[in-house]
Formats: structure tokens, sequence, C-alpha cells
DNA sequence: TGTACATCAGTGAACGCGCGTTCACTGATGTAC
DNA sequence: TGTACATCAGTGAACGCGCGTTCACTGATGTAC
């Protein structure tokens, strides 16, 4: 076998052009969304001509495949992370430690976000891993909210996803290994509450709708993951 | 002067073919974003040649704009009509009429949705005007919130937005319209959490996060809303 | 009612551009002996 | 240490495509008298 080593210096410059197209889409996404990512815009902006692109990437939905799990793994370390470093903290404290990582990883990195979360690339078929991806990213929610039980009545809401779970067995597992011990609609509804709430600012604060109102989005999300731990009657 | 009536048929014919660019243009929104918009595309859906749109369009960023000013004005309608009809009712109710207003037609036109809140098509350049539109949406919120008051210590976003309003006169005059009698910085702060909690489970929702868990989600924008009238005290 | 004229929707050719992707190639760099 | 060879990054030409936009035109439709 031939094969360059892992790590020799050939190995090494490739790792580091691949991080430089990765880098160059990136900044493409931070204007115009997953769409706007085009090799050929990429290539001019390494100094490179386009088919040279093709030594590091098989094709266009490659690249875009690479960023997006990239990025959920990413905001997933992110979050267990914290999940880990608030092992002993009440259960409040650690949902705004988890809240903290994935808002840091969001203002951080507005257009990885933005691939995640905004509309894809319209030729662009998502694989199926991406959905694996996001739920290691709720997991960690899901375990602290499955110590709450919710207060308001969003019973429709708990039912139709208790029977999600029932219905599917990946989500069945993964409230199991979040959760082993809550109720799984109520964890489940805590995870989608904690989600949307997330959304709400990160969404509108990543797109730029803030803009000009000189207001920190870190704030208002603090209140909203708050006021949900006391939904949810997290001492 | 020889300008075709009002009404005539020339003008009719010219306002139809006009509603359905719009709509195909829409249709391109549904699937990619607002980058999605071609004109050749349009064209050839509609089985016309190219050029025969610039008829009735000056340009491609001229049918984006009006696009989303039409959607603005779409919304800031349904949430004044919900507005009035429950202007008897409790602040609680109002607060969830307006919610519903505005989730029926973001559920019923995720298009339009997600071209307000999706990131912006890259060689174009949004009219100043659009701001104001979307102050109009918000406005019966802020009127609502505005009498209530918000329990949790959102004590920071509060005192930062009532500055922003402070330096902003177009801020200031539109906060007083709505909500001249309460605190300018108590309301700003429930319209932003508003938004937020809309946007959180909307933007989730009409950019097909939520799919295949077979849940509704006016059921948990419900909870949420209600949640937040709880927040301010809304009886 | 009939004729002359103005309006205007739509066409086809043309422009230059950026796109994704393929292909046969050149030349530098690392590897084996 | 030196030479022969294999690997592989990068090039330039080429493909067909869709894009926004302009221009001079044709032909139908409405309007004025």
């Amino acid at each position: 076998m031939t094969e360059g080593r892992a790590g020799g210096p050939r190995e090494r410059y490739r790792a580091q052009v691949r991080a430089e197209i990765k880098q160059a889409a990136l900044d493409q996404v931070a204007n115009g969304g997953a769409g706007a990512v085009a090799l050929t815009g990429i290539a001019k902006r390494l100094g490179v001509s386009g088919p040279a692109l093709y030594k590091y990437f098989a094709s266009r939905d490659d690249l875009l495949t690479e960023l997006i799990l990239d990025a959920y793994a990413e905001v997933a370390t992110a979050v267990a992370a914290a999940a880990e470093a608030s092992r002993d903290a009440s259960p409040r404290d650690r949902l705004h430690a988890l809240a903290a990582a994935y808002r840091d990883w969001a203002l951080a990195h507005p257009q990885k976000y933005l691939l995640l979360t905004g509309p894809p690339s319209p030729t662009y078929q998502a694989p199926p891993e991406t959905v694996d991806r996001a739920r290691a990213v709720l997991g960690p929610f899901l375990a602290v909210l499955a110590e709450g039980r919710p207060r308001t009545g969003a019973a429709d809401v708990r039912d139709q996803l208790a029977r999600w779970a029932e219905a599917t067995p990946a989500v069945a597992a993964w409230v199991r290994a979040f959760a082993p011990d809550g109720d799984a609609g109520d964890a489940l509804t805590g995870a989608v509450t904690v989600w949307a709430r997330l959304h709400g600012v990160l969404g509108l604060a990543t797109v730029g709708l803030f803009a000009g109102m000189g207001f920190d989005p870190a704030a208002l999300l603090h209140a909203e993951i708050d006021a949900l731990a006391d939904q949810y009657g997290l001492p």
C-alpha cells in the first residue's frame, strides 16, 4: 500500500486546504443561505481554478453535507460539554448552562446556525443522518427537562408527542437514552419547547432581524429559558 | 390623456397577470428561499418568454420588493382585524386572538413567512419601508402587552429597549401610538418576547423542521403564548 | 357603424455572466530501492 | 546519497445550462372621431 500515512506532509496540506474551502463556503452561507454556496465563487476566493476543488470534494452536494454534519457535531459537542461541566448543578442551572452553550455557538457562528435552520438549497437533498445528529444536540435538554413537569396546559402537544415516540422506535430509544426515568411525553414536550425558545431568539438574531435595536439577544434568551424553568418547576 | 381607466379590460388583465407572476415567484420561495426567485423560471412556468415579464415588473428586485411589502401588508391586516374583532375581550384572550391571526397567516402561506424571516437574497437590498411595515404588524401586540407587567427578570433587556426607544424617534412614536399609557420599556420587552415566541414555533414549522413529528404547531404556540400571558400577569 | 390611430402585450435574438462538472494534461512532491 | 517511479495538486479548455436584462420588432386590442 502506497497510501500517504495520516499526518504526513501531504495529508496535512490536504486537510488545511479542505478547511479553507469549507470556511469560504460558510462565508457564502452568511449572505444568501445554503443556496448561495457556489464552487466557482469559492475557487475564485482561494485564487485557484474551479476544477481544482474536485480534488477535495466530490461535488457541491458533498461539500454541503459535510458542512452540515460538521455543524451538528460542533453544537452537539458544545452542549454535551456543558452538560458534563454542570453535572452537579441544580436542574435550573444546568438548563441555563446548556442553553448558553447552544446560544454561544449560534451567535459565534451565525452562518452555521443558518445552515442548520434555514431553507435548504433547492437542488440539495439532505442525507438521513442529519435527523439523528439534530437529536443528539437536544438530548441533554431532554435529560434536564425530564426532571420537571410542565405546569401550563400543553396537554394536547404532550399527547401528540407521546404518540410519536410510541410509533417511532428511534425516537423512543432516544428518549430512553437521555431520560430513562421521566415521562416520555413530558420530556419531549420540554425538548420541543426549549428548541422553540432557542430558535425564537437565535433565529431572529442570526438572520439580522434585531439589527439596529442595540440589544443583547443573550439577555432575552436567558429570560426565556428562565421562564421555561419556572413553567417546568425546575429547582 | 389616453391612459386606460382603472378597471378597464386591459387594466384587469394586467392585474391578473401580475398576480400570476407573483404566485409563481412565491412558489419558488417555497423551496430555496428568496434567492431562488428567478424571472426565467417564472416565465417558463407561465409559458411565456423571459423578456415578457419586464412589461409587468421593472426588475427582479422590484418584484421581490413588492412581494415583501405585500406580505407585510397581509399579516398586518390580519393582525389588525383580529385586534378589532377581539376589542372587548380580556387581555389574555386578545393576545391569543392576535397570535392566532399571525399564526394562521404564517401556516397558510409558509413561503411568505419565509420571505419575511429568511436570509435575504444575496444581491437584493431591502427598501427602508420594510422596517415600518414590520412594526405595524407588532403594534397590536404592543398594545395588549402594555396592559401587563413582566414578572420574570428581564430587567436588562427592558433597559436596553427603553434606551433604544429614547434614542430612536420612530420607535418612540410607534410605542406612543399603540401603547400611550404603559411603560415603554415593558411594552417593548413584551413585543420582542412575543415576536420571539411566535418565531420560535413558526420559524421551525415553516422551514419544515417539525416534519414527521406529526404534531400541531398551533397547539404548541398556544401553550407558548399562554405562558407569556402568565408571565405578564394578563387577566 | 366604420375607419384611422395609439397603445401595449408579447416575441426572438442577443449580450455577458456565473454555474457545476468532465477531461486530458503538466509539473511538483514524496517514496522505494 | 542518488536515481527511478508513483502519487497527486492544480491547470486550461470545453460542455450545456440558467440567469437578468436590452432591443427592435409584430400583431392584437382598445379608443377617438
